[in-house]
DNA sequence: CCGGTGTATGTTATCCATAACATGTGTTAC
DNA sequence: GTAACACATGTTATGGATAACATACACCGG
């Protein structure tokens, strides 16, 4: 009980030196001769002396915190996306928080206004809506931001991202090139960026093709897998049943995935099915999907050095959008339609 | 650029009145005419003025945060877990930090000492190794802790888990009842309490039943997907092969699961699988399989609310150990050897 | 009319560390 | 011999908020 937390004027009072002296130990700043140094720790380590954190970054004005702000981290996607941002702000000897906002802009806000509140020096912000007005927000109070994954409409922001559309398009291009007509989408919510491009992409390929379907094979949903399955029954239950499922994003297609073998159809004879975002290899399913690879690991790394290189000042005055290439994985959950 | 961010006393001066005006408003604390009120609130939001919450706790010796460190948020059962504390300590009007430590150690103590230096006023912790040294480091440090699903030896503190031994004694109970006699049990860590207890649990019941196999039924692994294959392959090549096979958690068994579908074998007919922690759903795989449940939500919730009680000092102050109840699923994964 | 109580606001000290500046050695250079 | 500089340490001001205390007025009861 009533454990004292000592504070750095017990240690320099134990060591007997001035707080500034501790200080220099501490930070190693500025001269501090072996035989001071030495005593300084032995006082810090006889004390179980912890710095307070709370009071250096009060003054010196930087909390060596950022923070990445996503909306799903239990998607693979996101977790290796997180990796990247980590092993950079590591490297940086920086402090990483995560916080999960469940697509949802009200946590978003929430999120932002506690990470403001505790004067985070910058933010990765997977933005759960397609809105600048939380990127100015944050931007209005002093802190850099990366917009990573999906876009933000009119914000003049630095940007981590793939081409959804494009990829969206080349996939569609592949279905079409082995001879499939009817061709359902299952994407995410109407007001997510990359939901809507996947979309844009593959309408894009169709019209290419004089495909002008209307939107009955398109399904809007969430990027979630039960959400997935839903969609995927709703396509399957249609009277012409399409001969190819594309989704919009791993846990999609994972939920798709189900729908499709409680329906009792096999892939491929029966129905070709694709995605965006590679499936997590480790969970049940083996990789046998073919999927647009985007580079996660990558995309979090590279959105924390650009943060980074804003904090330090390295950064052109322009802000910068970084369009990472993705990749056509062919497996065997495609082929010809039958 | 250059966007100035506006002090307490920026708010005060607007206003027209003190810095402890502007506090009250903020806090809700004393009293404040209507009037002022009003004008207080209208300079914040003219200002755009976010509370320095650094500055806040710095003074008021608390930060309204505390911390769940787990050992694997891609975990099905950990994700469940966070939700619990999430809306406990949400529901007290506390920020909830999350952080994994993904089974080490060295990651744990660095971890443990930003929290500190962070001045966090409580922690959840999943202990990555069976040591009572982090915990009594915390309390030493005056920080409150909840050891939550795993022991830690000889440590006085306040404790939420369920009985593993219990449960793999029930699990193996189960399927020797079968008629099962060779089983394998694959499993965590040697270090980590639960990996052991379920080893523990899994012997009393074959020595119950006078089945003293040797260890070679038993491999030790990670609680991850691919251990789990490696470790199915492991027992599944024996000379005489296991006719039921046990995994200790969801992600030992989603990894053992690929393992035997590459062996060629179905499940329940070659081989009996059952596991402990329910499998995730959504992912691909059907719930098909026995597994032992953890009440994961409520083991969040409960440690959280274990976590509050003594934050508040309306604890006992004698230590408390909450054991949950944990419950047998049967389901199509198991049946009688062939 | 006086003291007690409730309301409304302000002043000062303080939380714990670091920035900025000051001071005092000893050594080197010319 | 002394200016210049590296080294070592200390003193004071400061960051942005709240705790603790102080002040002042209004209203009420006796």
């Amino acid at each position: 009980m009533g454990y004292v937390v000592s504070t750095i004027r017990d240690v320099a009072k134990q060591a007997g030196v001035s707080t500034m002296t501790v200080s220099r130990v501490l930070n190693n700043s500025g001269y501090v001769s072996a035989d001071t140094r030495e005593r300084v720790e032995k006082a810090i380590s006889d004390l179980g002396y912890v710095p307070n954190s709370l009071a250096r970054s009060l003054r010196s004005k930087s909390t060596r915190t950022v923070a990445l702000v996503l909306t799903d981290v239990t998607n693979p996607f996101f977790t290796t996306l997180v990796r990247g941002a980590e092993d950079v702000a590591s490297r940086h000897d920086f402090n990483l928080i995560l916080c999960n906002t469940d697509e949802s802009e009200a946590k978003q806000t929430q999120y932002l206004t506690v990470l403001l509140q505790k004067r985070v020096d910058g933010v990765l912000l997977v933005p759960a809506r397609s809105t600048s007005e939380p990127v100015t927000w944050l931007q209005r109070q002093g802190v850099p931001v990366v917009v990573v994954d999906r876009r933000v409409p009119s914000a003049d922001v630095d940007a981590v991202r793939c081409d959804s559309e494009q990829g969206a398009y080349e996939m569609t291009r592949y279905l079409l090139g082995l001879g499939h007509r009817r061709i359902a989408l299952l994407t995410g919510p109407a007001g997510v960026s990359t939901a809507q491009d996947r979309v844009n992409g593959y309408r894009r390929a169709l019209h290419e093709c004089s495909l002008n379907e209307g939107d009955e094979l398109i399904a809007y949903g969430e990027f979630a897998p039960h959400s997935g399955y839903r969609m995927a029954q709703q396509v399957l239950d249609l009277p012409e049943r399409p001969t190819a499922l594309f989704a919009a994003n791993n846990f999609i297609a994972a939920g798709a995935y189900r729908a499709v073998r409680d329906a009792g159809l096999s892939i491929p004879a029966d129905l070709s099915m694709v995605a965006f975002d590679d499936l997590p290899a480790g969970l049940a399913v083996e990789p046998f999907m073919t999927v647009i690879e985007q580079p996660a690991y990558e995309m979090g790394s590279r959105a924390a050095e650009l943060l980074f290189a804003r904090l330090s000042g390295r950064a052109p005055s322009a802000c910068q959008e970084v369009i990472l290439p993705i990749r056509l994985i062919v497996r065997c959950s495609s082929g010809a339609p039958s």
